[in-house]
DNA sequence: TGTACATCAGTGAACGCGCGTTCACTGATGTAC
DNA sequence: TGTACATCAGTGAACGCGCGTTCACTGATGTAC
């Protein structure tokens, strides 16, 4: 919080940001399974056993790894939440923002994204610290919805009848952290909104668009669109 | 094809087999990056060189693997998919079967779901083979929708109006290859079901829905009953 | 049916490699008085 | 301001490990005549 004192530790912090960005790159160019101290070591120019004096080990650099990307991604959806609508911008184009700047995210750091949506790293647990950054995610897409809905502007749409109870207790967390006062069904059309949203960016930054999907960007565009139609935004 | 002729040839293709199944075993528990062709020879007690009479080396036995789990999801599509809708049945609960089936099999494999649509192995293309069990797994779920659609039983949604030129050629691949005499309008929707599936699916078993959806089953059944119902199945 | 030769599965030793981690050390930076 | 001591970043050698792959070999199975 406040500015390092010392020099020493002025240049503790330096050194561990630029041992994450090397790391970061290593990632992005080999994967997280091929990440090693001693290359990272190697690029920095500097002994192996050197890095232990800022990271406790080869899992920990993982974790610290990780913990970045889910920071780095809820810090581009909060932004991109954040924006203040132009005068007479409708709550579905200012929701279609939070999902673009996922994707955007993705594709600048597809294997950033692969650690956070991707096959899980085996025999290593993610980091409870995650639940706060992903938290962070979650929230900046659904602000937009909850504020179109106080304010009276959110839609009822066709499907949303009656819902089972085991689906609502279901889904009992999120309408309790995320969704207070807001129908269960529209809990779940978000909840189905977020699921589209991450597969339609794994399957294209996981390369299976391939000869399938030629313009993604489009694809995507029409893929928001329908979400907001369907949870009710205009 | 035709059955094994020699007492050698039988060996071998029982031996093949059971690499793949030891390999898939490591691969379920340890995950693809710590598959090792020695492990895989202490497991079935031979020296490690052995395996190179039957695998080109780790490449191609990981390449066996992937086509493996491609050909295995295949099957289980098309098995769904081939069941006969029992009188009465509409064409929105025969569809379901098929994603349900997906939902099964990815529970039961999740690693393998994982080789398929997880974050690919770095460093290492998907033999080209795997366009043919892909091809199958898609046209598994497209089916029910064209036979829906030829007898002129699928219903058209709300919001299925113009569509632009450029999403037309963006989806034109899959128009052209799964859905001719199809309007864009419903290949457009039939992709976007397939990714929420896909979506669903990947959040579930890479282990999202911890402390958020205490009942995956039940959210799983009501996405891909408002899936059908987007796509205009009855 | 019997023999000579070819094919092929599997062995076991060896190679060179990169890895994570430990440890005793040196020398620079920071702190207390 | 100056000195004695503590803290800490970074070194370099060493450890033990498991890995993929090669290679010359043995012995069993299959084939041609």
């Amino acid at each position: 919080m406040s500015a390092p004192r010392t020099a020493r530790e002025r240049v503790r912090e330096e050194m561990t940001a630029e041992i994450l960005a090397v790391a970061r790159q290593h990632v992005a160019r080999e994967g997280a399974a091929a990440l090693s101290l001693r290359s990272i070591a190697r690029d920095l120019e500097m002994a192996p056993s050197a890095l232990y004096r800022y990271f406790d080990g080869r899992d920990a650099l993982l974790s610290a790894l990780i913990l970045a990307a889910y920071g780095s991604l809820a810090d581009e959806a909060e932004r991109a939440a954040a924006v203040v609508a132009p005068e007479g911008e409708g709550d579905a184009a200012r929701w279609r923002a939070v999902p673009r700047a996922l994707r955007t995210w993705a594709l600048a750091y597809p294997h950033e994204w692969g650690l956070i949506f991707g096959t899980p790293v085996p025999g290593y647990d993610a980091p409870e610290e995650t639940v706060e950054p992903y938290a962070r995610i979650v929230s900046a897409l659904v602000r937009p919805i909850i504020e179109a809905e106080a304010a009276g502007r959110l839609q009822t749409g066709a499907h949303e009848g009656a819902i089972s109870r085991e689906l609502r207790d279901a889904v009992a967390p999120v309408s309790d952290a995320l969704f207070p006062h807001m129908p269960a069904a529209k809990v779940v059309l978000a909840i189905q909104a977020w699921s589209t949203i991450v597969g339609v960016i794994s399957l294209e930054v996981f390369g299976h668009w391939r000869n399938t999907i030629l313009n993604p960007g489009a694809f995507f565009e029409a893929t928001i669109r329908t979400e907001a139609d369907s949870i009710g935004l205009r």
